[in-house]
DNA sequence: CTAAATTTGCGTTTTGATTACAAAAAATCT
DNA sequence: AGATTTTTTGTAATCAAAACGCAAATTTAG
């Protein structure tokens, strides 16, 4: 099963529109995490920068994508597997970022251990963010 | 060995300035990270943003204050413990998020395990933020 | 093709962050 | 203490990021 745009929006029930399929396309190929200007750059100026928070917004809800800290004060997205829906989000993975490049990446094959949190603590969800160098900056 | 604004700031050879000492007294009496703009409503706006701003990247730098990660694209600030230096930081433990009351906790006593990478991955830094209802909150 | 609902684009506004520069304050020295 | 040097601060201006309301355009369904 291979993904494309088309069907990610048939599948979550949302309407096709050249902004969702293009951004979805911006996903599919690239494989970092893009931030909002990552995507207005992929884009070309071709749509306006609203309609990209409104669609990045709208991915959110549907669980077609996941937020991934930055340090700098920002957020990047990436394609969630297909275990995630709305509301039920599963991707205990490890991200990392690259302090050379800049480039985040999602190691879907590196699952999160388990972290003890004090009695009373309830978790609902997780995100670890390791900085350092990738493959290709050392 | 309790800590006080002026020996924080004697210690890390800073000038003793109010704001400076306002600032940390903030963090002191504080148990949650604060944001940029908790601070300035901390100091009733006796401070100037720009200074906030300054300050903040001079605790930071000297390794009085650490960056935890916020989900909505924003960063807080918490104490370091003394093995914390300039570069030289020391704190890889847990941060909670409370999703009712939106504080950030740190964990201090409950560290980050180890996490295994891919190979070529050099690990520098980390930041864990986990979410979900604090003991108030449930 | 038409009508209803959703999505988009634009203008406006708000907020957050950074810079340059002059004034003020802190530490040092006599 | 007073003067000097260095650091820090406040102000104003600039710039970017994000949010909101509304009208126009597009998609889907009938």
């Amino acid at each position: 099963m291979d993904r494309n745009a088309l069907g990610i929006l048939r599948q979550y029930d949302l309407r096709h529109t050249d902004t969702r399929e293009n951004i979805l396309n911006g996903f599919l190929q690239k494989t970092t995490a893009l931030s909002h200007s990552d995507i207005e750059v992929y884009l070309n100026d071709g749509f306006d920068r609203v309609t990209i928070y409104r669609t990045l917004k709208t991915f959110l809800d549907k669980g077609i994508i996941h937020k991934i800290l930055d340090d700098n004060g920002g957020v990047k997205y990436a394609l969630c597997k297909d275990q995630c829906a709305s509301g039920h989000h599963h991707h205990d993975h490890v991200h990392f970022k690259c302090s050379e490049c800049n480039e985040t990446f999602c190691l879907e094959k590196f699952l999160i251990p388990e972290i003890i949190l004090p009695a009373g603590y309830q978790r609902k969800d997780i995100n670890v963010l390791v900085q350092g160098t990738c493959p290709k900056c050392n």
